[in-house]
DNA sequence: CAAGTATATGAATCCCGCT
DNA sequence: GAGCGGGATTCATATACTT
């Protein structure tokens, strides 16, 4: 589906991703509980997985018991990331998002892929759930790469070294990013690229690139979602025309920070 | 050598560590064995790797211990997280500095020396350098356990989710802590713990923990950085129960914010 | 003394040239 | 070619210094 600079994909990433090329920047958040730490993770329907607002859904369990669900993830992520650097030109940024426990395996499977890894970047969520005698689990990280050699001189400034930003409310998608922590990662990617976002959800990532001036490619599995993300595409490119109904309708969907 | 309620060793850690026992926490900043994507940048010197082209610090020592490849820091990380956990308390915790480099290793470290891994705190610091067209690397890590379960009521309170200070200036070692850091995160020790640093570098570890009332035993292995060590911490006992040459004093050893 | 200006520095990284 | 060493680059922050 084709949304001005925007080209929509519903379906199965690693089916899409062989057909794409020239892609500039590879933005996004992949499900890392959909690998499964549980077989019923994995069996529950898409409503459970994806649309479901209670904070408990996406918790992951407190020891990694199953070695082969985790195996499984680390080998079909390599797939994905790997189908993403074949479709990405050489020197491309890819940036993608992990919490603390599958922030090792995500520099594995992004490396496994073919990137040459390049950094982690702590987002600082401002709130987070505390626990008596530990440590605050506030921060996810977006662990970034490039394809081959990353020029210094390529139209891209010094970009920060960490990120602080509220979780979005309301929420349509029960992973989803503040909008304006994704507009400040595009800032990695030079004026007018391509980004990609092969589990682009609700299309946080689409409407940053959109609102960037930025051609965008995205894909979702679940139709329900594919549909929400559809509806915001369209509304962020009508709002580059109309910038003065942008701020009536801002928020609507829950587009956060 | 026993100075007031810290006990400090000039040897190897592997060697010492056995004859150690009733641990309650521990607090290290090892070697990385990091520093660069290039294996000349590897195995350069300390300062060379780490320290600021034309920097009055390259007065500062070399340190040894650093120029490890992956398969061996691996190893011998293990070794020593394993040893450490053997003289530590049911219960106790390990927090290990890492730069992002070394992250991934550094979680699989210590689990493989038998912690049972609970998160990771970043360190932001106000300082680093910046490169065009990339992401600041301006965090360091501190990697987190526990020796088995980790009740939730054991006298410590919440704890923050990342730390932000500078780097000390002026510094004694290339690596050194900043005091505060270190103090914050002594926090996760309840009162009159046993505090160990098995790289203890020139003390920051000890310093913050007497200071907070607990008991130290610090190892390193290098006599000059030793000597250092020795004279922070006679320092910080005598200021203990004289607070008031502490304003006057402070700073001489580079103890930082 | 307050405010503004100059200088120093960072658990880097890349590129070039020499052996 | 591969390995190694040297030099240039980047800017926010802190500190030192001047007006």
């Amino acid at each position: 589906m084709q949304i001005g600079n925007a080209t929509l994909y519903c379906g199965d990433a690693l089916g899409i991703l062989p057909r794409l090329a020239d892609v500039d920047a590879v933005l996004t958040d992949p499900p890392y509980s959909s690998g499964g730490q549980y077989a019923s993770d994995r069996k529950a329907d898409t409503r459970t997985k994806y649309v479901s607002t209670g904070s408990s859904a996406m918790a992951l369990p407190d020891f990694l018991g199953d070695n082969r669900d985790q195996r499984a993830f680390y080998f079909w992520s390599t797939l994905w990331s790997g189908a993403a650097l074949r479709a990405s030109k050489p020197g491309a940024v890819c940036c993608v998002f992990s919490d603390w426990r599958q922030l090792p395996v995500s520099t594995d499977y992004l490396q496994a892929g073919g990137w040459t890894w390049r950094g982690i970047v702590p987002w600082v969520k401002t709130s987070a759930r505390p626990q008596m005698g530990r440590f605050t689990a506030q921060c996810e990280y977006v662990v970034w790469g490039s394809n081959g050699q990353l020029p210094t001189d390529r139209g891209v400034g010094v970009l920060p070294g960490f990120y602080e930003y509220q979780s979005p409310q309301p929420r349509v998608h029960i992973t989803q990013k503040p909008l304006g922590l994704m507009a400040d990662l595009l800032e990695v990617a030079p004026a007018d690229s391509l980004i990609l976002d092969p589990f682009m959800g609700s299309g946080t990532t689409g409407v940053a690139a959109v609102q960037k001036g930025h051609r965008f490619i995205g894909i979702e599995w679940s139709p329900v979602i594919f549909d929400v993300a559809c509806r915001r595409l369209e509304r962020a490119q009508e709002n580059l025309f109309e910038p003065r109904r942008a701020a009536q309708q801002a928020g609507l969907f829950g587009e956060g920070a």
